[in-house]
DNA sequence: GCAGGGTGATTCCAATTTGAACAACATGCC
DNA sequence: GGCATGTTGTTCAAATTGGAATCACCCTGC
């Protein structure tokens, strides 16, 4: 049995831990996805761009940063960046150092339907969620998944 | 002011474990995909019906009752179990209590291809998310993540 | 300066997803 | 029995997604 790796299957605890973050992640995404859809008419990754762009302030940040830290793929940012675009939410600009660049910026009607959204956002975020975890779940969460997405980043 | 309620805005912690739930989420599924894709020509959603059919064994399942343990909407089920049964690896059957239902089973190509696939995709997820964790961050993802998804299945 | 390789964003296409509409059937209640 | 109501699974159209191809541009080394 040359080059036979051994298999490590999951014992039953990784199986129970994997199950159940997968049908837990399922559902929290469905339940915000479904939320701002009904409430504020935006996708998540809509209202992750908007986020994203307020942070960013005036200067607005480069379209490929934005596709880094969204997680989706280029082309699909431009689609979704596109979309708030037809609706006045974004606005477009080329990169001052490079004529290649493009960086996206909020408008103000952009920011307010962001501050209208955010409420219901955050509610059913913590419906979903947050409330349902205690204090030290919450801590233990926040700090394995940070390890996580620092080890996948590369 | 009647009838306006009190905002709730994520503290610091909570912010934190957000965010991080987030982008560990994406970059977990995303890594699982890839895999999947690469290695065995499968869809994620493709290989969870295959794991569910494996564990309903000869009497398959009923769709709807696939459709929610996959969290999927029931058109996107017909859609997927479409796919897999052109490739021969899932049949569906009349059901036999009611004449409207269809029930799924699993082909022997479609245990096959399972197996096939199976070691990859454990070790993926282990690569991705499990090994990245201790015993005490696993434990208490489940416990704390099956308490998530009981409360939103409702 | 300028060839060559790499980068930034978009476009195009095929695959997938969802909700609504639909047809056929089940179920409960009178 | 007969009807109103709810289910079951599929089909349809519209929206979204990802990857490959593309075009224009930056940059390094020579």
């Amino acid at each position: 049995m040359a080059g036979m790796k051994e298999i490590r299957w999951l014992d039953e605890r990784e199986m129970a831990a994997w199950t159940a973050f997968l049908e837990a992640s399922h559902r929290v995404f469905r339940s915000v996805e479904q939320q701002l859809k009904d409430d504020a008419g935006l996708s998540h990754p809509q209202y992750e761009i908007l986020v994203k762009l307020a942070a960013a302030g005036r200067a607005g940040i480069r379209m490929t940063e934005l596709a880094d830290s969204l997680i989706t793929s280029k082309s699909g940012l431009t689609y979704q960046v596109g979309q708030l675009e037809k609706r006045g939410l974004v606005a477009r600009r080329a990169c001052p150092t490079d004529v290649r660049g493009v960086t996206a910026t909020l408008t103000e009607a952009g920011r307010t339907a962001l501050a209208e959204a955010a409420p219901g956002h955050v509610a059913r975020v913590r419906e979903a969620l947050i409330d349902t975890l205690d204090r030290e779940e919450l801590a233990t969460l926040a700090r394995a998944f940070a390890r996580v997405g620092q080890r996948l980043r590369d």
